[in-house]
DNA sequence: GTTGACTCTGGACCCCACTCCAAGGTTTAT
DNA sequence: ATAAACCTTGGAGTGGGGTCCAGAGTCAAC
């Protein structure tokens, strides 16, 4: 019944990543296989290859390996922490990615009005408005934050 | 009328990085100084100070060094370059950031609804939905994808 | 004219997240 | 029984993004 477990080729090829990297990550606390064979080779279960995959689509989108291992080790700290404890550091978490939404919704709008404010001609951008933008006064201030000049012409 | 130009601490100080950042960027192309003292010293406009915020707000959401310097790069490049070739720039940076923001949505919303699953208590967290789901079946999909069990005793 | 704060350059060093050996042991296929 | 493919460990190397430091010049104030 039970599914059989994977070498570490397997797994990687599944998960899409390299045996390095599943060796790295066991070698820093964020995975380690379910079994070993006689051998000594790494042998992996279903349920590692979701954790690979967790960990995966955090680093994604920008979770560091510390703050990955923080997450995960709440699945084995268990009775030594509250139900306080563990939904603080899940909200922590929510913080910050609620903040950095923010933020890339700043910076898409700055570059949604750059890129509006563009002809897209193939004639030299000499007079582009992008170019305006981003060497003038406010180029900064939120990827240029300020409204272009007045364009076509 | 103008006003004056700020050295390197000066700069450092406004901008909330160290001098020796300004150095690196400078050695690696993103920063140079509008102007040289006598003595050698680097001396900042105010345009060099947004540029520098442009630099640090760019990085905030995730754009390397190396995008951040083609984004720059484009102020230069003018008559080299068709406005099509520069908004395409800026339409591809567009894309990635609409790229990411969804993906921490997706984040976002995982964490969320753990959050929202689990009673917040002071007890033990032998039972907490959080660390169910963390450890559970589809823990990876999508930072926990599943439905949490049913809560509230 | 000396002290202290500031700046210069160049180079060493650091952390992170891998990635790539080298030297050897195991499994499988023929 | 031998080759090809796969696994082991340990350690070195890489690239990104800085940080720290030594040795020396500069500037303002007292
Ligand atoms: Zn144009
Ligand atoms: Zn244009
Ligand atoms: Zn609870
Ligand atoms: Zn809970």
């Amino acid at each position: 019944m039970k599914r059989p477990l994977l070498k570490i080729g397997e797994l990687a090829n599944l998960a899409n990543v390299s045996q390095d990297t599943l060796r790295f990550y066991e070698k820093h606390g964020l995975m380690r296989p379910s079994a070993r064979s006689e051998a000594g080779y790494r042998l992996y279960s279903a349920q590692d290859l979701q954790r690979i995959r967790f960990i995966l689509s955090a680093k994604e989108v920008g979770f560091t390996l510390k703050e990955i291992e923080e997450l995960l080790a709440l699945e084995v700290t268990r009775d030594e922490k509250s139900c306080q404890d563990v939904k603080s550091l899940v909200d922590e978490k929510l913080a910050t990615v609620t903040q950095r939404i923010h933020e890339l919704q700043r910076i898409k709008k700055s570059l949604q009005s750059l890129s509006d404010a563009c002809c897209g001609g193939d004639e030299p951008a000499t007079h582009c408005t992008i170019l305006e933008a981003l060497s003038d006064h406010d180029a900064g201030s939120s990827l240029v934050g300020g409204k272009h000049h007045d364009l076509i012409k």
